[in-house]
DNA sequence: AACAAGCGTGACGGATTCGTCACGGTGACA
DNA sequence: TGTCACCGTGACGAATCCGTCACGCTTGTT
């Protein structure tokens, strides 16, 4: 399906992944070595990026730096690997620019599933600047949101969360999810929160906010389509 | 270069308009009938369409609903044109999607300046979610500003000027046409707004901040490289 | 050199926005 | 049917953001 880089020095971990991710249908290439992930990177052009922070010899910050420094590579999507604990003030500090992170210890499962999301927001979202679904109309370009035509003011946080939940709509997105892709990694926002917001969305939608649907015990959703209302 | 529909009912006007977009390399298409619109746009596939507003028949303004409600259609830029004081109150309460707008009467030139202005900014922008420019990165989709590989924080007004700034870098970009870009068409600031936010964008990028360069009685301008600097 | 227009800057008040909390309602499950 | 976790909602204070003004410097022109 999807080409992934992994770059990892323990062989074990990297291959226990490699395997897992073949399994799923994506092509997974190992290195262990930092000194090689920019030319296998401009040679392979992977669609995604694994990089264990924890490297001998080149440090992975760096590396994820200059990934980012160089045009070619600065787009693509690369989720950081790290141990525990470790240097993780440093990267709170960073606010790396990361699509995704995890911490060891972390089941293949786990990093599978975040790969997928990855990919997810990845493919439908680049290169597209406005979103049509149904009666909305999602303008990126100029932070506007249209129904039915007429344009509606959102607030910074209320349009990313609106935007997060349309990109993939009739998906469940939970609310672990949701508070990481909109609010990022170091947040330490308080439990309803996430819910205030969702109900200053669905005031400012008007009777449209019924496309925002509660999953209960998992998250929320965006139905473009609404099913058809029982009789009273 | 580009395909341009002019939808407008006074034939003397679309035909000095035309006259003038082929002598600048554009070719221009003319209808004077409202309904024919939607055909001819699913046919011509223009790059852009300018709607005269006051139309025998059918409404311009429901052609421009029409046009932005239906997927195939809603992504094309528009240029609405209107009589001085006209409709001006419907229009800014709907405070259309429209991607310029211009008052009769106008000049040819300035319509196509107008033309260009979009193009520019339509060719550029659509399709990329990021910015690279010499040290910095503007991440549309996170709405994040990364200089060096560290992150910044801007305010939502912030933001869209540096994007607009940095879309078009090395180009002059008036006073006039960031108020327009930033703040939209109906937006009453003052005379000293637009400065008191290009000094707190130079503030929070820093020494970076030299990038914004005062063009002195025209407006402001994006460097990605800066001159060399002379020797005190 | 003197003047005027254009620009940079600091300060300030109002408006918006955001996070948090407490309370009540509702659905799930035994 | 009763209990509990989960969710909706209103209110409130703090923080941020934004527009405006006044003042002084700079630039370029006469």
């Amino acid at each position: 399906m999807s080409k992934i880089l992994i770059v990892e020095d323990e062989s074990d971990i990297a291959e226990l992944i490699s395997l897992h991710l073949n399994r799923e249908g994506h092509e997974a290439i190992c290195i262990g070595n930092g000194l090689q992930v920019m030319p296998a990177v401009l040679e392979q052009h992977p669609e995604i990026i694994v990089l264990d922070l924890m490297l001998p010899g080149l440090d992975g910050l760096q590396i994820f730096k200059r990934l980012r420094a160089d045009t070619r590579t600065a787009a693509i999507p690369v989720i950081i690997l790290t141990a525990k604990g470790q240097v993780t003030d440093k990267i709170a500090g960073l606010e790396l620019g990361a699509d995704d992170y995890l911490t060891k210890p972390f089941s293949p499962r786990e990093l599978y599933l975040r790969i997928s999301a990855v990919l997810r927001r990845v493919k439908k979202v680049t290169h597209v600047s406005e979103i049509q679904r149904g009666r909305f109309m999602l303008d990126r370009k100029n932070m506007k949101l249209f129904l039915d035509g007429t344009a509606l003011d959102l607030t910074t946080i209320e349009f990313k969360l609106l935007t997060t939940l349309m990109e993939n709509d009739s998906t469940v997105h939970s609310r672990a999810d949701l508070l990481r892709d909109v609010w990022g990694y170091n947040s330490d926002v308080a439990t309803r929160t996430l819910d205030t917001h969702i109900k200053r969305l669905r005031e400012k939608l008007g009777a449209a906010g019924e496309h925002i649907v509660t999953i209960r015990g998992t998250g929320f959703q965006f139905q473009t389509e609404l099913p058809a209302s029982q009789p009273a």
